[in-house]
DNA sequence: GTTAGCACTCTTACATATCGAGTGCTAATC
DNA sequence: GATTAGCACTCGATATGTAAGAGTGCTAAC
């Protein structure tokens, strides 16, 4: 079905207008804010056509327009302009993500709070996975007289560390046998396959010393496990509370749905696309039929890991959030893509 | 003013079945609950008197009696029953902190999730302040080729890292001379008087050195500046949500209020005990003033260290809470103090 | 001191009336 | 043939009125 140009403009005016103010747009006011002169009885003869067509829907009878998820999808598609990010927003951000910049975790934590309190929806992010890659190296640090901490990094960019106590005085000695032995024996090993069957395995290998370093090799293990399993950072799901269309019951299912991270994976899971927005039952969840997701997909050195997402109410500004998580997925791409130095 | 034994079992009961349904108890309902037999209208003068004097009040005329701030400062100061945690519990606790026992802050931020999941009300923790204390190590690990990890200890039995990034390439050798003498020159230092400035009569001290490792000695001042500042965990903050006394604006209110850490310190401030039940309007906060806050501070090797917190209606369940808070509140001093191992 | 009885109060729910925003349709106009 | 003014109509939002019900306080009897 074509859409004529003044249609064009009529539908792009009442998605504008809608996520602007939350209100229904009527013939009169949506007038006001069109660039040529018609007058109300036209353009209510053109919404009419425009809901036909299943682009707009009303509440009830008497009251204004809205977006259907068809409307907001064609005006997602073709209609929306992109309002390039501003020197300010991207200073912003940089400055929130910037000091964390070298740490996987931190950042994408540090990523999910910013895109949260600058959008004002709730934000989600994955850490890359390391499925897939193989374990570059095992630091083993004292952190007590006690206890150490294991820092597993991979192929696939990830880095994670766990402290372990022994119920021995730990020397520098121990350390750096155990450090030897850890490496040589991991070092170019699938990061999946250090499961703790297999590290069982290993340990009987190692005779008495396995003995004393237990702990350490299921520290080892349980580093390996969150390397393989990307994980999930979740923000400011009290920031959909500032919008009247979700009722209470709606912002619990939501809050409810979003605490569960295997379905909010599967949200976000990889597809064509970098850049992806759901709009309502278009999530395939009953749960966000009135929200949308706007998911962007980063990528570390050329290959997808992971994605950051925001979630909000159907009338969301989609030309903000889309510019945002643009240049942020990137800034994260590029950071995590240097330190993997795939050299 | 005394309170008969039939008034103080009366203010108990009205407060225990307010809390359990959230509906004000009348003087019927209240009848069949208590364990000797009156007749409502015998139990109406007596709420009537209790009324008087402050302990109960009414939403309106032909309502139900709820209890006043006064009445349940009275309830739990004296009448409430302490429930001990069950074995259940215990073991569901111990479960959620154990894997993250030896790393303060994952610790922390542990315990306010599973307590925030725990009472489904919203929870709190802070990260033990290093203020007052010495370095006792830093430890520097090489993460990637141009980035490593700067991990600082103090003597209050902190734990700080961070990840930093250099110019050039690591090699252990550079590494090693900077360890040596990171630790050499901060020591038993005063964690609070490394500050940037410090470090850059540090730097200047160290000639040419000093030009190669201006990342990592900035990485050192930001790890001894979150040292000493106690970090604050929130969780659960939606979980209030789920109480139908708190409407969308308070929540909105409260929930704004918990997200600034400053003011939410000033609340868990230290106090002569160590549990502290504070009711409405006695937390001084006009945002809370439906709200009660209970706060447990824990100790580290004997000394006042840090708090866990639980924010919830002032219709609170507070004999689980209390009883889980002091299992809880116990165990992290425990594990901390153990981390320390100060002999 | 306790209790039954009763009038009274106040909330809640439901029905009814009114107002107004916004529409769709028709007929006149450009 | 497209546009527009005019008007009747619809339906939600708001206000008002009534009835039901829960719970009280008071009085008088036990």
């Amino acid at each position: 079905m074509e859409l004529s140009d003044r249609k064009r403009k009529i539908l792009a005016a009442v998605a504008e207008l809608y996520i602007a103010t939350g209100e229904p747009v009527g013939s009169k006011s949506l007038c006001d804010t069109l660039d040529f002169h018609v007058s109300p009885a036209t353009v209510r003869n053109e919404m009419s056509e425009l809901s036909a067509m299943g682009l707009l829907e009303q509440p009830h009878t008497s009251a204004g327009r809205v977006p259907s998820q068809k409307g907001y999808r064609v005006y997602i598609d073709s209609l929306m302009k992109l309002r390039p990010i501003s020197p300010e927003e991207k200073q912003y951000l940089d400055s929130m993500i910037l000091p964390a910049a070298y740490d996987p975790e931190k950042l994408l934590e540090g990523v999910a709070k910013v895109l949260a309190s600058m959008t004002r929806y709730a934000a989600v992010s994955t850490t890359p996975s390391g499925e897939g890659g193989v374990i570059r190296a095992v630091q083993l640090v004292q952190t007590s007289r006690r206890t150490a901490m294991v820092i597993l990094m991979t192929s696939a960019g990830t880095m994670k560390s766990r402290v372990f106590h022994c119920d021995f005085d730990l020397t520098p000695e121990i350390l750096r046998v155990f450090f030897r032995l850890l490496n040589e024996k991991l070092a170019g090993v699938s990061v999946s396959s250090v499961t703790p069957a297999y590290m069982q395995t290993l340990a009987a290998s190692l005779g008495e010393m396995a003995m004393m370093m237990s702990s350490a090799l299921m520290a080892v293990a349980e580093t390996a496990r969150e390397s393989v399993r990307s994980g999930v950072c979740l923000n400011g799901e009290v920031n959909l509370l500032f919008y009247p269309e979700f009722g209470q019951s709606e912002i619990r299912r939501i809050v409810d749905f979003l605490s569960r991270p295997a379905d909010l994976c599967r949200l976000l899971e990889r597809s064509s696309s970098a850049m992806k927005v759901l709009i309502g039952m278009e999530t395939k969840r009953p749960e966000l039929q009135d929200s949308s997701v706007v998911v962007s997909r980063y990528t570390v050195g050329g290959r997808d890991a992971g994605a950051i997402a925001v979630i909000g109410p159907t009338r969301m500004n989609y030309s903000r959030i889309i510019s945002n998580m643009e240049y942020l997925s990137d800034s994260v791409g590029r950071m995590l893509t240097e330190l993997m130095d795939l050299d």
